[in-house]
DNA sequence: AATGAATGAGGCTTCATTCAT
DNA sequence: TATGAATGAAGCCTCATTCAT
């Protein structure tokens, strides 16, 4: 954590370079190739895939030209190879047994499992923005990127998300509403923050801790006063 | 409501041509600057701004390419003719005393204003669904557009629902929590439903009255279940 | 030549119109026609034929794009209409016999020729300036333009500046040297001027009468000082 | 000289080239940007700049025409990195001491001035003429050449020509007339056989040692024969 | 006679991609 | 492995010219 901070503060917005260090010791990528993405990345973030012209990807990260196209054959490859891997550690908790990483155990209220989802999924969000800006823009756009996404969120993911849903319905935690609404008021809400967060009003004062809370007490009870709740009158 | 189904089912989505026509008898507009209007709507909707040729646009609409240039100096100035003037009017019911058209006259109860409110905000993203994603995916690239947004939307319309929030908040309808989180919450809720109907599973056999009082209970009372709910303890 | 002098302070420059009404009368030129004429004129000098779009002159001579070509079948038309009939207007004075216009009888010394030529030349040149500047802009580029200046200029005026001044070669008047070279020198000396006066410097203070001394001065016995002359040795 | 003549019958018109290669060791210029520069420079030549088309001049010069914006951005830079050289080479020697390179000491005489400076620039002219024409051409409607233009040939030259000739004038060698109307003079006698020689009848049998003691004689002592000169009255 | 909407060929320029070095 | 010169298709845009009104 505090190196994580430290490396925030170093170069704002550049986080995603950790993880994406730990892949290419993996996949033992070279330092152009890094850089590439890099500025790949940046650029693709702030212009748009298609206004992004490989030539001033290959300047940003101080290759030549050419050499973009030995580590990825077009450039679609190259959007494919940020967003893809991307994508896949996104949903990665919802994938794990028991939300391994989210949760150590078993949630043991609906309330705590979504707290410890919002507080995982914000920090994965601050470090990934860049790419899941790119994310949301080319979706519409990219055939493949769009199949990745229905197969892998709309499928095990929601099916994942359904079961718990109906787990803590069942439990009498959830209100008795179909099950996708709910599934529908949550990620509204969850999104709906983050995005207020990192996108809109980045630079405002955000108290997280106290902001989650408020965002969760909204999702559990809503924002009707004392005037129309049933059980005050 | 009849007809406007009978035009859906004519041509899916292009539901904008009664409001366009509307305009094109206001502002003279010619068959085939509207074709021109169409076929870009069509185009950068599908294939992002970047990404659409003007020549791809003038064939869609059965002009030659120099016929654009007569009607929009630049390809971007055909752009902002089309999400400029749907902009102002997304947010038209905001500039209006009383909501006028939304509500016929002060809104009794939040519940009522929120209701009213959806209603309206639905039927005016379904007409103008292509146009909405055109804005949405281009605000982040266009200058122009982000400034008129910001002028418009973080101007106006935040000023004004913060003032019908912090009313209702005085008569006790809404909880005490800070005006910004509620709007978050409302909006996310409101947005939320919208792109789940329009967006992502337009196909879907959507019972939209039902869907809305759902939502509508959701950002009032939240999902906790009775094992939850401190009053039934 | 009163009224001459007022039309040159209304609107400098456009001396020319006067010429051109008077053709106008002869040839029954329409107030349209003389207007795109006009324009033309402009902006062909002030941005050359090949950089001038007709549209451009159509505003400015305040018609219809497509009225230009009801008088003129194609723009190369347009220039040809404006430059042809000036370029038989500057050798008018040649054609004519014993320079009628220019000397009323036939010249007593070759300088009072020399002196009665840059006068009237002067004139004319700063009454069809702008079309003489198109002219020599265009005559490398237009060969329907060359065959013209070639035939008329090349045959038949050097003819007859040939005839004159083998004429006062043979008084004495000339030095015995090659006519051609002869013909250089001074019409070199009097566009040098020319350009000089309307071109390069047209803002300075000349003194037209005493500049034209000076001028037939260094034609007739050139440059050189006391000390190298021979004759005053 | 000899084989200058060689080249000259080789490719009429391009010994250009050898100046540009010389600057294409100096500058490290490639084949094809040479090519480039070649076609450009006969394409502008012949027919204007605006009426020249990149692709033609890429045809010409055999390579793809994006390959000439790899090296200038744009057809206009291509015309200023012909034109802008030139014009420093066309003025160098005014702007060395002593005129080094025209005169191997300082001018002995006017005359031998004036004559070494006429044999030095209508070689320079011979070999530049396509690059000169263009030049001429496009001042008047390019403002970059224009500036450029003014501060060097009015800027540095007519300062150093003035200064020549007035101290020509105090030695009595120049008959007192103000300086401006003799370089006036002199320029135009000079630029007049240029054009005569290059531009008009390049093709005539031109004796040029003789061509320029005419002119020189003509400069210094006019055109008056023996029946109007005071001195042989 | 005059208009001006419409055309489409052609202009300049960009850019993803290739390939010889 | 890395380069960057070269490509040429395609993009946006201009403009002379036509033609129905």
């Amino acid at each position: 954590m505090e190196t994580d901070n430290a490396a925030e503060q170093q170069h704002e917005g550049e986080q995603w370079i950790e993880e994406l260090l730990a892949i290419s010791q993996e996949e033992k990528m070279t330092p152009k190739q890094i850089a590439i993405l890099e500025a790949a990345i940046e650029i693709f973030s702030d212009k748009g895939y298609s206004a992004a012209a490989t030539s001033e990807i290959a300047q940003k990260a101080g290759v030549a030209e050419g050499t973009i196209f030995r580590y990825y054959k077009t450039k679609k490859d190259l959007l494919l190879s940020i967003v893809g891997p991307t994508m896949s550690r996104m949903i990665a908790p919802f994938v794990m047994r028991n939300f391994d990483g989210v949760l150590d155990g078993p949630p043991e209220s609906y309330e705590a499992f979504l707290r410890a989802f919002m507080v995982n999924r914000l920090e994965f969000a601050r470090k990934n923005f860049k790419i899941l800006k790119i994310l949301i823009q080319e979706i519409p756009f990219q055939p493949a990127l769009r199949e990745q996404f229905a197969e892998n969120v709309l499928g095990q993911v929601l099916e994942r998300v359904t079961a718990i849903t109906e787990h803590f319905k069942e439990k009498g935690e959830i209100i008795d509403m179909p099950t996708p609404a709910i599934i529908r008021f949550t990620v509204s809400s969850v999104i709906g923050y983050l995005l207020a967060r990192l996108l809109f009003l980045p630079d405002s004062d955000w108290n997280d801790e106290e902001e989650i809370e408020q965002t969760l007490a909204f999702m559990l009870y809503g924002i009707s006063g004392p005037a129309v709740r049933p059980e005050t009158k």
